[in-house]
DNA sequence: GACTAGAGGATTGTTGAACGATACGACAAG
DNA sequence: CTTGTCGTATCGTTCAACAATCCTCTAGTC
């Protein structure tokens, strides 16, 4: 194994606070982490569909990684709650009810419209909203649905962000990543994220107008809506069978 | 190693769907969540201290657990953020900073308060919190300042619990259980605790009668000045070193 | 024929051991 | 005092094994 190569690195003679920052880049991942990693993106993909089994042996061996590791794996995905873990029975991927779904926008309506209720002015990372609304309207343009609805949840996630906090940025990548699961049954991701475009132009300008409690009300608004248009999607494919 | 749950369970005498409350108590748990559970208790009571390292060898033949189960106990705790954990350096409780303590209030103002401000009409479930003010006020009678303090937390989940949303409620527990690594620095746990009580059944009264502006603003003052005496706390102990 | 009981196979739960990789402390050399 | 080297303790990961549990399929009973 190479050891550090000596004339390569330039010592930098600021104090250490300086480089904290770049500590998140030296940072290693674990197999078991890049594991989960592989396995969130086949289950946004929509390989793995909710429900489906996810064996150790067949997972492990197909993946090369052994049992053990693929437990830790499994257990990271756990409790980002994409998956469910049945004592002795194994993983699935996590299948949403109804009342999951509603609990979700509860959240997001908690949340988001908190995030932007108290804005009096022009909030610092504003301009991570206004980047999510030009990213949909490119994809908009390019007819890239897909990526339309990706900017949707970057909108949201700015959204959460003007609050500020870590811990709420966190807990609105798990709900969205939930709701990912459940993203899926939307059939035409065009008639269901198009119409949302304009209304995020409309709060971007409210935000940027420091018209907090006009940002609310049609955040409000919009939730309701698209929860509304979820569980009819939802309630119908589940009817269909 | 009870983990006594104060709710009483009732039993519904209803066909199928009364059941399903019940999956929960014969959910059998796996060694790791046992193992987890374990080492939550005895970090809450201040056994393992912030900034504890955690050797898998020790605590693994202390507890009679292989590594592997311990390991995924300690991911478990990991995710509940109670322990950081070092690539091929180990576990260690985790030690908030200053900034911690401030987002774990930025949290708590955003979802409490937001978990009142609605409310027009006594809500569902307004007899927990009657319950925890109670509670409170029994335990000051006894002198019993470390079961206020515990009060205090039940008073607070039940507040959240207004909300009626399976997620806010974890992530309420998540919170305050992060909190609890910081509440151990207060040295007079009945000169932080005791004013509050007051404060609480003032809340609760607004409630009561359908105020939820009212509380809400309450609530934020309360939160201020909490997070205003953690932070003065933490700083001087810091200092002290 | 429908239902229950039980045997057998498959999968998970848990353990123990092993080996490489990494971090930390000690010690010697400059 | 700093730097390079080394040894030890610990972690990361894998493997193999066995026990516990679940699922399915068969066989028997009514």
């Amino acid at each position: 194994m190479s050891t550090a190569v000596p004339g390569s690195v330039r010592q930098l003679p600021l104090p250490g606070r300086a480089l904290e920052a770049d500590r998140a880049l030296l940072a290693r991942t674990s197999t078991a982490e890049r594991v989960a990693d592989v396995l969130r993106t086949r289950i946004a993909e929509g390989l793995f569909p909710p429900g489906a089994r996810l064996a150790e042996d067949t997972i492990g061996s197909g993946l090369g990684v052994s049992r053990n590791t693929l437990r830790e794996a499994f257990q990271l995905l756990t409790h980002e709650r994409l998956l469910t873990h049945e004592l002795n029975r194994g993983v699935f991927v996590r299948m949403l009810t109804i009342d999951d779904v509603a609990d979700l926008y509860r959240v997001r309506k908690l949340v988001e419209c908190a995030a932007v209720r108290g804005i009096d002015s022009p909030p610092p990372g504003v301009e991570r909203v206004a980047d999510a609304v030009v990213e949909g309207e490119r994809a908009k343009k390019q007819l890239d649905w897909q990526g339309l609805g990706t900017a949707n949840l970057h909108f949201h996630q700015a959204l959460t962000a003007l609050a500020g906090s870590p811990r709420v940025d966190e807990l609105m990548r798990r709900i969205l990543a939930e709701l990912r699961l459940v993203f899926h049954v939307m059939a035409d991701p065009r008639r269901f994220y198009e119409p949302y475009l304009a209304t995020n132009r409309e709060i971007l300008g409210r935000i940027e107008v420091g018209d907090g409690s006009g940002a609310e009300q049609l955040l409000a608004a919009y939730l309701d809506k698209a929860q509304e248009q979820l569980v009819d999607a939802y309630a119908q494919r589940t009817t269909d069978g």
